[in-house]
DNA sequence: TGTACATCAGTGAACGCGCGTTCACTGATGTAC
DNA sequence: TGTACATCAGTGAACGCGCGTTCACTGATGTAC
């Protein structure tokens, strides 16, 4: 039966905020309409009155995905910066932490989802490269703000991103919880001096 | 019809590196049993002869993929040792290369399916983890050696690895090639040094 | 404000399709004598 | 070495199932007067 136009949108809302917690756990091919719309407080019919189809859940779960991890991350940069802490720190530590990896379908988009971005066509490339832009540049920021004067090089925030998301993807990958820890440590280490306390 | 016992072991092994090929470029459910045997030149009747299911072949053919990656920076270590060169550099440079991102079929096994892996209880974890170990292992030994005296922290290499993996996965998630070749270079500027000559 | 009717978000059954898996069958291979 | 027969790798049709997608239908919502 019909809804009223802001319970609609809001419907919409919901159904591509669990696709992006779903295909972020499970995988775009791990996860169907059926179950996923189920998810959503709704039946499967109706998912076509909102969605050009699957692919078309894909690309805007995958941008809403990666707007509330930026969102995320500048909420970070701008805490830490408020209280007087390193905001390269404040990033990493959150990014790298055991929370984190755990909660895979609130957590990084790339870790989770670039593999499969990358074998489904440019549309989602497109966005994922956005995407990296976008976090590349907070990175950068709170590398060359923590840096006080000496040189950075162009584009040190994307090996450091990348450091990031491997480890995180790692971490994910192997079977015991403490040697995930290490991986996840190491790369904060690396990125932040071994006392883990540069600015 | 029946085949020879050496027929039908080389037959094995064919499905086995089909299968860790086509499960890189497409992901574990990317390409179905029945295309899959036909790329390796059989039916898809015979495969349970053969595997006991699906996910049996995904276990061989990760651990497949696995080893060959080891041999492969076993031999790129050895034969940049006879040459004199850096070992951590051509490690890294052969990984970082434009090359190995395009041939995700026979490249690196963690950046095209350690998030599937990770998705997929506990048996792949313990592979990948005994295959993460390895290429740290080799890292480290190239790591010290090229570091003449000065100290490595001790989990270095498994920071430098995440590096290479993050770089790698993220550059095949991008659509522009020139973005996509300086996540490569940033992740090699950033482990071997600005000039990229670290030994 | 009240009535009449068109709209359309959501429902649930149905579609064809490819999936992983099973099975009766084939015929060359391997073995026993 | 030659013959008789059991074995079994590989074939191709068939299985049930869940997939993405379509569709006739429902009934509250939105609109026109």
């Amino acid at each position: 039966m019909r809804v009223n136009r802001a319970q609609a949108e809001e419907n919409r809302r919901t159904v591509v905020e669990t696709a992006s917690q779903l295909f972020r756990e499970r995988g775009f091919d791990g996860i169907g309409l059926s179950e996923l719309m189920g998810a959503a407080g709704l039946t499967h019919g109706g998912f076509y009155k909102q969605f050009k189809s699957k692919d078309d859940l894909i690309a805007e779960a995958c941008d809403r995905a990666l707007t509330s991890g930026a969102i995320s991350w500048r909420r970070t940069a701008t805490e830490a910066a408020e209280a007087g802490e390193g905001v390269l720190a404040a990033l990493v530590r959150r990014y790298l932490d055991p929370t984190h990896r755990d909660r895979v379908g609130t957590g990084c988009v790339f870790a989770a989802l670039a593999a499969d971005a990358a074998r489904h066509g440019p549309e989602l490339p497109r966005r994922f490269e956005a995407g990296i832009k976008t976090y590349a540049g907070i990175l950068d920021e709170a590398m060359r703000a923590g840096a006080a004067g000496a040189d950075v090089a162009d584009d040190a925030a994307l090996a450091a991103f990348s450091t990031m998301v491997g480890a995180l993807l790692l971490s994910r990958a192997v079977d015991d919880e403490a040697y995930a820890r290490r991986i996840l440590d190491a790369a904060a280490a690396s990125l932040l001096g071994r006392g883990g306390d540069a600015a």
